[in-house]
DNA sequence: TTCGTAAAAATTGTCAACATTTTTGTTCCC
DNA sequence: GGGAACAAAAATGTTGACAATTTTTACGAA
């Protein structure tokens, strides 16, 4: 069960991904007690790799720390949804104003393939694959706009967004795009129509964050046993 | 020169804020390396808090860390900055579209008295203070739209700033706001005009932007030397 | 019972010694 | 000299023991 590893670099990115994966998997349900001596023994590592990864899930709000009382996995509130939305909305918004600004220099057309593959991956029903593609699509879109600083801020949201979703409707699947929404905005782009393109995007957010609710709070079990579902 | 604290605490706190106040001053000029035995001596600490600060500062990209070799003072490309002010624009744009939407049912006073604050630092021509409220304006407005997650980046920005202004103009002075389209941004929130309010929001920022230049690097120098300069 | 208190256990926080890696300095050979 | 090879020094990375804090448990008085 331990990860094996000669290099210091990899364990701890692999540390940190299981345990993202376990949170995003719902085998850490938000508000679970992430005990660092019970996840250094489950994971075969120091408890200062426990605690350096920790801190990095926490920069990034997947885990909530407070001192001298130890880590959580996040529990985000229905507004921090709506505000990881409204913020979403603007950056994407903004991407798209950058790929018609400058749609003869670049090229589309690896944009078109990915929303093909995306495309089979649902006819075969393929669903995780399908919903991959689809995130894919968005993070495609930043990279291709050329702007790091949007594309990090975009990468966050993403990041941060299932954990919302998992709080508040019960999965995250719902997380999903409409395929031909995507070709939509895509030809909008390259037809040079900002506009449609926007309204397009807006509609799909829209969508996506309708399905926010509230809930009941989560209850709590043992780490090992959360973890033990494999990762 | 070492700072005392029983409390760790306030200790972290006040290493984080005196080393970035140290980069912001110029007196850690971008490049610089950050040897942490230097600094745990410098500022009496051990070298684990001085480690812990400077993974602090490198998630808010102030410092770079690269494996095995240490931390620098980041040294912010000019691109960096065109990226930083793009995003910028976007979402201080959609902060004042939340403004406006809900304009009757916020209180917009606190504001315009922290305008006048400003106004009156210029009259007296004290720049420091002058600069210090200018950007509070802007976090001010922010806070006051209630998207956290936009305030988020938007501090995060605000952050990242100077050290682009002072890499690539030489100081970061001229990251100054005009008082005067403080005012008028106001008004017209107030009046409901978005497009008026986002137009001198953007031609403000513009104008910021407009001072970066491309510059040739900088030397080094010693680091108790460059601090001793008080912080 | 219920509250408050205090000891005990569990958990997090810190530090200093040790290990690893990189950098610097020296020597030697061509 | 120039440069490879090795040795020394310096810097970063990691770990485990200890300290401080919080949480749990046990106990007794109102």
């Amino acid at each position: 069960m331990s990860i094996k590893s000669h290099n210091g670099q990899t364990s701890e990115k692999e540390v940190s991904r299981q345990i993202e994966q376990a949170i995003l998997d719902h085998r850490l349900p938000p508000g679970t007690k992430l005990k660092e001596v019970a996840l250094a023994e489950f994971y075969g590592v120091s408890r200062g790799l426990i605690r350096k990864v920790l801190t990095r899930l926490a920069s990034s709000k997947l885990v909530e720390q407070t001192p001298n009382r130890g880590s959580r996995v996040a529990n985000p509130s229905a507004k921090e949804g709506r505000d990881l939305f409204a913020a979403r909305r603007a950056i994407e918004a903004a991407i798209i104003d950058i790929l018609v600004e400058k749609r003869e220099g670049i090229d589309l057309q690896p944009l078109f393939e990915l929303v093909d593959k995306e495309q089979a991956a649902y006819q075969i029903e393929d669903k995780n694959a399908a919903l991959e593609l689809s995130v894919d699509f968005h993070r495609r879109l930043a990279q291709t706009a050329g702007n790091q600083v949007l594309q990090e801020y975009l990468e966050d949201i993403i990041r941060r967004t299932p954990l919302v979703m998992l709080a508040h409707t019960g999965t995250d699947n719902e997380n999903m795009c409409l395929n031909q929404e995507h070709y939509d905005i895509l030809h909008a782009i390259s037809a040079g129509d900002a506009t449609t393109a926007k309204r397009i995007m807006l509609e799909h957010l829209d969508h996506i964050e309708g399905k926010i609710q509230y809930r009941s709070d989560k209850p709590k079990s043992s780490l090992s046993e959360l973890l033990s579902a494999a990762g």
